[in-house]
This record gives C-alpha cells, structure tokens and sequence, in this order.
RNA sequence: GGUCCAUUGGAGCAGUGGUUUAUCUCGUCUCCCUGUCACGGAGAAGAUCAUCAGUUCAAAUCUGAUAUGGACCGCCA
C-alpha cells in the first residue's frame, strides 16, 4: 500500500499545500449538495476532507456514498480552510481531495463510534472492537501503554533485570481460588495460574539478581467487581539488601516518573505517611481518601454516659460510637435521603444510623432531644461545628463503624462535591497488624501475605503473642484505591517456620506446601523486599474511569465471561477424555444449553449478511 | 452463595391497568441544499414491549419464575 503522509489527526497547517495520502474511518458525511465534507478519523484525530463539484461528478459520486466506518483512502491537497473550527487540531485545514478509494464497507455499526455515548456493557462488549474504536477508549488504551513504557524505561535506567516467570505453577490453597490447569501427561493433576509471582521474585533474590521486575499477569477465580478482573496486571519489583525507605524510594521514583511521563504532573515526593491506625481511625479504611477531610471522630468519651441507650448500650458492650460532619449537609439532605444513607449502610451490618443537624446554634433532628448541655458543646468543639452541618453517628462494633463510616464519607464527598477534580494524592499506609483476623473461617490470617517479616518486636511476640504483631509492610494508596504494597520478606527458615505456626500450619503442612522455600532460606538468602503495583487499576485512575473495564483491551464482563469470543465456553468431549477431565452430570445440561446458544448465535449472524455460498 | 436495579425499533429513553395507531432524541433510508463541522430542510421505514407462567373483561404496565446485563455484600493471603 501507498505510504501514509501521516495520521489524520496529525494533519496539521504544517502541510498546508501539500500533496498527502491519509487512510481512516469514515466518521461522518456531511453533504450539503453540492459540496461534501467527510471527516475522516484514525488513533490520532479528524480531519476534514471537502469534495465540491468542481473535484468532478465521478468524485462528487464517490463521497456522496460513503456510510459511517467505510475504510478509505484518500488522496488530495491541503488548503486552508474558509471557516476555522478552533476545537479541532486540524481545525485551520482540509484536504481538497482528489481521489477516494473505498477500501471496504461497513454494515451500520450497532452503535455510533463516538464519546459519550450510553450503550450496554454487553453490545460494548461483543462488539470491543467498535467500541475500541471510540477516542475515549483508544486514548485510555494509549495512556495504559505510556504508563508501560514509562515503568520499563525506569527500571532499567535503575539497573534493575525483567525476568519472567511461570504461568503454570503450582496451586497453593492460601490466598484466593486458583485458576486450574489440567495436565495431560499427569492425569489428575492440575497446574495453577499464579495469584502473584511472590516466591518466585524472592527466590530469584536468593539466586542473586538482587533487583528485578516484571509485568507479571496474576490470575485469581473470584468474584468481579468494577476494580478487579480475573486476570490482571501487576508492575512487580524486588530488591535485595533493601529496606522500606528504599523499596518506598524506588516506587516513588517509578510513580514520579509515570505521573510525569504519562500526566505531565510533577508528583511532590516523598509521599507522606500514615499509620494503619491512623488510617482507621481517621478515614474507617486501609486506603484513606486523603484528597478531602471530613474525617472520622470517635465520639465514644462523648456519649459514654449517654440517656440515648443506642449510644450508651454500644459502648457499655464494648463498641464505639463514632460520626462525620458533613459540612452544608444540613440544607442539602432531606430526612428521606439520610433514611435512604441508613439502607445503604445496612450491607455493612450497621443496625442504624443517627443524626442530627446543626443550624444557627441548634441541634435539629431525631436525635437532637437526647443531646444534652454538655454533649452539645462537646460536639461543637470536637467538629468544629461552624453551622450548617449535618452530622452522622453510627453505633456498633469497632468494624462496622470504621466500613459504615468510610463509605458514608465517601458518599457524602462525592455527593456535596468536595473531592478536588484532576488531582491525585497519593499516600503511604505503614506500621500494618502482621495478622488479621477472619470472622467468615474464625482463624487469624496473614494481613498481607505470610512472608512478612514483623518487626523486631513482632518477631519476639512471634513466640508469645503473635496476633500483637506488627507488620514491615507498606500500602500506596491513591485517591482513596489501593494501588499496591509491598513489605520486607522474610529471608530467615526460623522466622518462617514461627511465622507458617502462628498462622496454624501443621509442620508436615507447611514443608509440604513450602519446604522448598524453607530450604532455599536456609541457603544464603540475602534480605530482600519488594512491592508490587496494579497496573490496572493505576491506569484506571490516570484515565479517570470508573471501570477497570476501560482501561483493558478484552475484559470479562461482571460475570467473568466474554462476549464476544464467548470464553469460557464447552469444549470438545475428546478434549476432556485427554485430560482425563469429566464433567459431572449436574452441570452437562447447563453446558449443553450453553454450547446450543452458541450454535444458534452462529446461525443468525450467518444468516444477516454472510456472503458464504454452499 | 446473597441483596438491589435494569431489560420497550439499530442506540439511548418516555409510557403505573383501558381513549396508544407505544413517546421523544440519535442513527438509518429517500429527496433538496456550495462552507459544514452534533450541518440544515422535507419525507419514510423500522418494535411479536427479554422469555415463560399467572392475576384480570382487559397487561409494556400487577405477581412469580427464568435468562441476560450492571452495581454491591460475601469472596479477593
């Protein structure tokens, strides 16, 4: 094919005068009889191309029968235009063309590809590739590639080495659900695609290569959500004879980098810390939003002695009552929309949500009568209060305040319009719990993964008591998301093996699953941390999606399912036989509906416009 | 595993039991138009109201189940 001049969207006065050749897609025809404008899209931008009945009848003819997404080429001269359109880039020119080659047509696209428009998930989704078409989409593809490109360029100029690792691993029932791999030479047995490449980079510490990362695809068989997919990416790094400040040096160093190379934003390192104390106490969550106040009070000493039982009761067993101030809330939320805010915290199990407002020096509400004298001028002083707030008081255990709590200040933020647009705060999260415990298996569990090291007080409680423990872990968290974490590892069989016990493991169990690790430590393994990024989410959060769907080529839909290659799908009953795989019988109907539904589709997308004949 | 919401021409929506021939916007098609850029003007086509069952004299509308999609809880070391 004829090389192109350049992208359409790059044809700028720089050519003015100039012969050029552009290839794209026909985004829209506008015929105003006998003049004709075509913009004409690809990655880069529009330009207009302009046909009038001076370019000749034959030409005339050939744009006036363009449709929306023709593929075409077009050769022509380019001029100024008559009229500027200063939104465009290419705004001040058009191509005078003088020949346009269909190089093929397009159906009507089920959708118009342009931004902002509203189309189900679905219809996005079986047809990505239009949808991909979209500038928005293309560009948030685009500044994931940046970022990409960003992190490869910093760790090498930073001497560290890309090393790959397995896909095919082996599964480990710590952790989320693996996804299985059947093996066809071991029958009955399975690999795992890894959660994380974690023993791997520590292992490939002990064999001596001291810094590496990688852009590691991580796998997890859990439930979606808008933030999380079931394959992902992580920028994963790890560093021997390293501590936090290092580990935390490099990443701000990758982090400035990106938000410079990619945002053109000057990021202010270094990024403050908080504790996770803190951050729970202040912000309800792990992954503070620190971009606003509107922070978390503990209103427990208040309301100790309380005549409102709801308060005083939740204290006297041992809970807390705790609230936010949510300024101009007064004036912008009826009754029925708090009432509402107390539905939406019930997911949280919070039995109830109190509140008052606070209005030229008085205390309004259902609530107000149980606040006496002392209260009342204890709840000014501890907010603050200026006038105009709307205060909320949840009631509960120490955890259901901290979730109620969080998401309710979320909420509010979002909805009185405080959070700061375009800006990203990031944030440190240290000083962790080694432990945590789970209510849903009613064991202790490890907070981030069970290769933390304590610190050195936690390593003496390792033998006494564990779940006191702290953490050399660390959190970055930006705009209220966790971005990633990272810790020092554990380079020590002993401190392992006391830490594989404190989470429970039988000694058989734990050699069983990891002796390889525990004889590996015990081989000169260097001390060694690391930390690892979401790529995907980082991305998210540059692009200002809201949806991690958007920042990936092919994603799943909310039910790990993709429509448009319709993966999973069943598979040939040879196949399984291979694998020495069967399906039980509860599920062969289910999959057979599936496979006849696939048949069915096949059969109408043939029968619209296939051109196949028998 | 659970909760909530949605499903109406190609896309997005309106329509809370009967004067509906199902509304509007965009798109599509036809005709007109030499400066548009969300072109404009005139006209047209296009919908078994997701599926199944029920209530009713009467269902897009009420009820239940199913399917699909979305958000959330659980889950995600």
């Amino acid at each position: 094919m004829e090389k192109r001049t350049n992208y359409c969207g790059n044809i700028t006065a720089d050519y003015l005068n100039q012969e050029v050749n552009l290839y794209g897609w026909v985004q829209r025809v506008r015929n105003l009889g006998n003049l004709v404008f075509i913009d004409l899209r690809d990655r880069e931008g529009i330009v207009q191309v302009v046909v009038n009945h001076d370019s000749g009848k034959e030409l005339m003819e050939a744009a006036d029968s363009l449709g929306n997404e023709y593929v075409i080429q077009v050769k022509g001269k380019v001029v100024k235009r008559s009229s500027v359109n200063p939104e465009m880039k290419t705004g001040e020119v058009e191509v005078d063309a003088s020949e346009i080659i269909v190089l093929n047509k397009s159906q009507n696209p089920p959708f118009e590809i342009k931004d902002n428009i509203e189309v189900s998930e679905q219809t996005r989704l079986k047809y990505r590739y239009l949808d991909l078409r979209r500038p928005n989409l293309q560009s948030a593809i685009i500044l994931r590639a940046k970022i990409l490109q960003a992190t490869h360029e910093y760790f090498d100029q930073n001497g560290f080495i890309n090393i790959e690792t397995p896909v095919l691993g082996k599964s480990s029932p710590e952790g989320a659900r693996d996804y299985l791999v059947p093996s066809r030479i071991y029958p009955g047995s399975f690999y795992a695609l890894p959660q994380s490449p974690q023993l791997f980079k520590q292992l490939l510490m002990g064999a001596g290569f001291d810094k590496y990362y990688q852009l590691a695809r991580c796998f997890r068989d859990e439930d979606l959500r808008g933030d999380r997919q079931p394959e992902f990416t992580q920028i994963d790094m790890e560093t021997s004879f390293t501590d936090e400040q290092q580990v935390q040096d490099y990443t701000e160093g990758l982090l400035k980098k990106i938000m410079k190379d990619v945002m053109g934003i000057d990021l202010k390192t270094p990024i403050d810390r908080i504790s996770w104390t803190d951050a729970m106490n202040n912000y309800g969550t792990d992954k503070p939003d620190i971009r606003f106040g509107m922070l978390i009070h503990d209103l427990s000493p208040i309301f100790k002695d309380s005549d409102f039982k709801v308060f005083s009761g939740a204290i006297a067993d041992g809970g807390f009552v705790k609230g936010i101030a949510v300024k101009n809330g007064a004036q912008a939320y009826s009754r029925k929309q708090i009432e509402k805010k107390q539905d939406y915290i019930k997911r949280f199990h919070a039995k109830g949500l109190a509140w008052v407002k606070f209005e030229d020096g008085e205390f309004s509400g259902p609530i107000a009568r149980f606040l006496n004298d002392e209260n009342q001028s204890a709840l000014i002083k501890e907010f603050g209060l200026e006038g105009g707030e709307l205060l909320v008081f949840v009631a509960d255990k120490w955890k259901v305040c901290c979730d109620s709590l969080d998401h309710l200040r979320r909420e509010f933020a979002k909805e009185t319009d405080i959070i700061p647009k375009h800006e990203f705060d990031f944030v440190w999260v240290v000083d962790w719990p080694l432990f945590e415990y789970d209510e849903g298996i009613g064991r202790w569990i490890a907070a981030h993964h069970p290769f933390t090291m304590p610190d050195d007080e936690g390593i003496e409680l390792l033998d006494t008591d564990p779940h006191k423990a702290h953490a050399r872990s660390y959190d970055i968290v930006m705009n209220g998301d966790e971005l990633g974490g990272g810790s020092i590892r554990i380079h020590k069989r002993s401190i392992q093996e006391k830490m594989f016990k404190a989470l429970g493991f039988t000694k058989k169990r734990a050699y069983e699953q990891f002796g390889y690790l525990l004889e590996a430590l015990d081989m000169g393994f260097p001390p060694h941390a690391g930390l690892a990024i979401g790529l995907d989410r980082f991305a998210m959060l540059l692009a200002e999606k809201d949806n991690i769907r958007d920042v990936l080529a092919f994603p799943k839909n909310a039910n790990a399912s993709e429509p448009m290659m319709h993966a999973p799908a069943p598979v040939a009953e040879q196949q399984l036989t291979d694998l020495g795989v069967k399906v039980e019988d509860q599920y062969r109907e289910a999959a057979a509906q599936i496979d006849a539904k696939l048949q069915e589709q096949a059969m109408k997308d043939y029968a619209s416009h296939s051109t196949w004949e028998e």
